[in-house]
RNA sequence: GCCCCUGUGGCGGAACUGGUAGACGCGCUCGACUCAAAAUCGAGUUCCGCAAGGAGUGCUGGUUCGAUCCCGGCCAGGGGCACCA
């Protein structure tokens, strides 16, 4: 509480005469209280502290560098939730790690030379430092990184209990290649069908990949998201989607043999299975189609050039998004035909289409095209007509046609022979009914399947910067899992990067080693794991990250699990969040804990998003290059120096490229991380997207200062010694306790719905009530029940915002006189009974509109209430001399007269 | 194309999920302090109107004593999925 130089670049008007000593020095005093919390070591969490558990995580940053201010934003957020649980009397688990893994690691070390590991752990030196001056309440104690070996030590014995368990696959699959980095590339590295890096056009490739069967488990994480009450519906209804469940049918077709030709020796061409979800419109049936790899397209292109270039013209458009969204719907027809399932003499022509994939249902399908709008865009190519089989309610079937839309909705079968004037549903039954009881060779015909679009989960990645998937090729023996006492299966350090291609392939020895069976030489699996998988299991891992035996402790992972509350951006809705239920369902089954979901409670936060700024020459500005004028007229920009006008962009996500970024390294130094972490949760709904502006921040950073001059005023009219609770209170002192005791109710409800900004302007309230009663007081002689009240609102006020501003709240916590660490102190009792009035102020309504006002007291009885009503001036002057129709009284709620 | 969300002053947003619309903050206006500015403090600030009063939560119907909130139909912005049979 000294006066000295602050903020040099926060306010660069300021000279000495504002150095007053009620000046709150932010730099000085948040390094004193986070050396003060590390000192004591408040944030270390046991794991045999007997209290009530809370485990509160945010999701690890990748290590790219710096930290950005959605970095910021979302470990604000946590740390108020693990600050405000530890006051409550939890034991909080608050841990950070580093998904360290990746990509960027190894693009860095092609461009600078640099080893992927130098630069990722120089990375997490940086942003560990960063995050540490925001002063948040971690347990650095158990930090983790996935990149190091003590981590994916246990990840590789996960992979390797998940092969045990059956969990694993190991399978062909079709793969976007990069033929010039040598490398598989994920469908978002593809751009416009070519590589993002290489720019090279990108092929399709069979390789066999790792998998995990994530797919055994559709039904499970489908039925778990009901359980999920404390998720945001939005994500759950996207993994749902994701997921993608379906009921309907197998179907199979015979096929023709008079129709069969030179494939009339190919067994896999006698007839033709197909799942469909409407096998109520089979007789609206006018094709069969398989996907360009099906094996009955092969088969047939053995004896067809022509289709055997139709099914490579198909590889060549690829799954890049681009290409299939304007792809045009193309087939070739086989010459097979089938044979309707109810009608032996009703043939159908096969053919290989573009819009089929393999990977879903059997790869076939029957095309109804009146029903279904992909179907009609194809028979409306190849001139195969629409027979509709729906007819929606109201239309006259006789004149019912399809031209160029589909029909989906409800309606009555029309067309089918036997399922004519049955619903849908019925119709459905019946077809299944039939084809259930109806053979073809000797097997039913038709069975009920149902289908999800979720895929196995494959992770192979030919890169080097990953977890190592401990496995050995080895001739004689095949697929030998890499025996546990060897792990872990450590990444080689002496690697190059300047050739295309994957380092551990053509690393000169690491991929050479002895078959742990028979001993003979053998090769080492050179592809590593997915980054995904590293991010899935670290939540478990934080609950015991010092055994070195195992992945967990099952006992500690089954206390602290499931996180009580997961925060992190929504752009991890789908993969991340899913694959961590998966992971938690496969652990569970190798016995690493007990337990289905890892995350209880689940908050998707918004991003920062900036203005963007542009010079007369259309180039990016920066924030820091620009300065900004405001009158009445609206706001301007200009370059800082000069008068060059700067044209303000639209406000979008903080990003390099647009150069609207603010760096937190800056603003704390400027401002501190209290009024950083304050104005990150101030001004927006936590779940929205919240827009960084100059004078946002500097709002903010006038009010820490304003709350520490209220603090100080507070303090001066409490005195050095605080006085005991009287017995009674005056009028002014009972007024100030109710504020300060509603504040921290509703403080409470709010921290626990994360409405954080609610939270401040509850804040700003109460201290605007304090303010205006320090404001009342006159002289020296202050009354024992007002100075009282006063000090009691003081620390309220404090741990109102301590969760919040950390920094602040210990330094005001002192100035009022505490020697315990407000971090150490407990949450305060909220005085409930203080809040009920004798008395309350009604409005009452006239015919909907409020005319007035009416106090009364609260036990008043429904008649009491509406005679006092009907009694006020101005009532009865909007009554205009009527007489009341109705008087509806809402007990302690308002009055509605109806004339 | 399918699915979902959002829409409230000049701006960010609040309103106990049917009960006083606009809390709180920013901005702006006026005033105090100051030689002056900054900082700070006080008053005002949804719109129309001098006022009484009237209108008002994207638009439009409806349910209700009462609708930002519930229901129907539009419009606008944002997000997710995308040939999933």
């Amino acid at each position: 509480m000294f006066c000295r130089r602050v903020l040099p670049n926060a306010f660069p008007n300021e000279t000495l005469r504002d150095m007053r000593p009620e000046r709150y020095n932010v730099r000085e005093s948040e390094q004193k209280w986070q050396k003060a919390w590390a000192d004591e070591a408040i944030f270390a969490t046991r794991n045999d502290d007997p209290r009530p558990k809370y485990y509160v995580l945010e999701m690890f940053p990748y290590p790219s560098g710096r930290i950005h201010m959605g970095h910021v934003r979302n470990y604000a957020m946590g740390d108020v939730v693990a600050r405000y649980k530890r006051a409550r009397g939890f034991n909080v688990l608050h841990p950070m790690g580093w998904d360290a893994f990746g990509m960027p690691a190894e693009n860095a070390a092609m461009q600078n030379k640099t080893h992927p590991a130098k630069w990722t752990y120089a990375n997490i030196d940086t942003m560990r430092s960063q995050l540490k001056s925001m002063g948040l309440s971690l347990d650095w104690a158990r930090e983790i990184a996935t990149c190091d070996a003590s981590y994916y030590k246990h990840q590789q014995k996960l992979f390797l209990d998940f092969l045990a368990a059956g969990l694993v696959a190991r399978k062909k699959s079709k793969v976007n290649w990069d033929p010039v980095d040598n490398t598989v590339l994920a469908n978002e590295q593809v751009v416009d069908g070519r590589g993002w890096r290489s720019g090279a056009l990108v092929e399709q490739r069979e390789l066999t990949q790792w998998f995990f069967k994530i797919s055994d488990y559709s039904e499970e994480l489908l039925a778990g998201l009901d359980g999920l009450d404390r998720w945001p519906d939005k994500v759950r209804l996207m993994q749902r989607n994701w997921i993608g469940r379906s009921e309907g049918m197998l179907v199979r077709f015979a096929i023709d043999p008079a129709s069969r030709g030179a494939l009339a020796d190919e067994p896999g061409s006698r007839e033709l299975e197909i799942y469909t979800t409407r096998p109520d419109t089979l007789f609206g049936a006018k094709f069969m189609a398989v996907a360009p790899d099906h094996p009955l397209a092969s088969a047939a292109a053995r004896h067809d050039s022509k289709l055997a270039a139709f099914i490579e013209e198909c590889r060549r458009m690829g799954t890049s998004v681009a290409l299939i969204e304007t792809a045009e719907k193309k087939g070739y027809d086989t010459g097979l035909r089938a044979v309707h399932p109810f009608d032996p003499t009703w043939r159908l022509p096969i053919y290989v289409a573009n819009f089929i994939l393999m990977d879903y249902g059997t790869g076939a399908i029957f095309g109804c095209p009146a029903h279904d709008q992909r179907d009609l865009d194809f028979v409306n190519v190849y001139g195969l007509g629409a027979t509709p089989v729906v007819c929606p309610p109201g239309v006259d079937p006789a004149t019912f046609t399809i031209d160029t839309v589909a029909y989906d909705g409800e309606g009555v079968m029309i067309n089918s022979r036997f399922l004519d004037g049955l619903t849908i549903d019925a119709a459905k039954q019946e077809v299944a009914r039939r084809l259930e009881a109806q053979t073809l060779g000797n097997a039913p015909q038709g069975r009920r399947q149902v289908n999800f679009k979720l895929r196995d989960w494959g992770i192979s990645r030919q890169r080097y910067w990953g977890c190592p998937i401990p496995i050995i090729h080895c001739e004689a023996c095949g697929v030998v899992p890499v025996p546990e006492k060897d792990l872990p299966v450590r990444l080689p350090d002496d690697v190059t990067f300047d050739a295309p291609g994957n380092p551990l392939d053509r690393h000169p020895t690491w991929k050479h080693v002895t078959c742990p069976h028979c001993g003979g030489p053998a090769r080492r699996e050179t592809d590593t794991m997915d980054t995904f998988v590293d991010s899935s299991w670290y939540f478990a891992r934080f609950t015991d990250p010092w055994n070195a035996a195992a992945p967990t402790t099952r006992d500690i992972a089954n206390h602290w699990l499931p996180v009580d509350q997961y925060i992190g951006g929504v752009e991890h809705a789908i993969l991340h969040l899913l694959y961590s239920r998966f992971f938690t369902r496969a652990m569970r089954k190798c016995g690493h804990l007990d337990l289905d979901e890892p995350f209880a409670g689940l908050f998707t936060q918004g991003m920062v998003v900036h203005e963007t700024y542009r010079d007369a020459e259309g180039r990016w500005v920066a924030p820091s290059e620009v300065r900004i004028e405001t009158d009445v007229e609206g706001r301007r920009a200009f370059a800082l120096q000069g008068e060059a006008p700067i044209e303000i962009g639209p406000i979008e996500k903080m990003s390099k490229s647009k150069r609207n970024t603010v760096d937190p390294d800056e603003i704390i130094s400027s401002y501190g991380a209290d009024t950083a972490r304050w104005f990150m949760l101030s001004d927006s709904p936590p779940e929205r997207d919240v827009i960084w502006t100059e004078a946002g921040i500097q709002g903010a950073y006038k009010q820490t200062q304003r709350l520490w001059r209220l603090v100080c005023e507070i303090e001066r009219v409490v005195g050095a010694e605080r006085p005991a609770r009287p017995a009674a209170f005056s009028e002014a002192a009972t007024k100030i306790r109710q504020a300060a005791h509603g504040a921290l109710v509703k403080i409470e409800d709010e921290i626990e719905r994360l409405r954080f900004n609610v939270c401040i302007a509850t804040v700003y309230e109460l201290a605007n009530t304090l303010s205006t009663a320090v404001g009342a007081i006159e002289g020296t002689d202050v009354p024992d029940d007002l100075r009282f009240a006063f000090a009691e609102a003081g620390d309220i006020l404090v741990h109102c915002f301590a969760p919040m501003m950390p920094h602040l709240a210990e330094e005001c916590w002192e100035a009022l006189g505490h020697t315990m660490l407000v971090s150490r102190s407990p949450w305060p009792a909220a005085e409930r009974e203080l809040l009920v009035a004798t008395h309350m102020t009604l409005p009452v309504q006239v015919n909907g509109r409020k005319r007035a006002d009416l106090t009364i007291e609260r036990d008043a009885d429904a008649k009491t209430v509406e005679a006092a009503a009907l009694a006020l001036d101005a009532v009865r002057r909007a009554m205009d001399n009527k007489p009341a129709k109705k008087v509806i009284v809402v007990p302690q709620r308002i009055v509605n007269v109806v004339v």
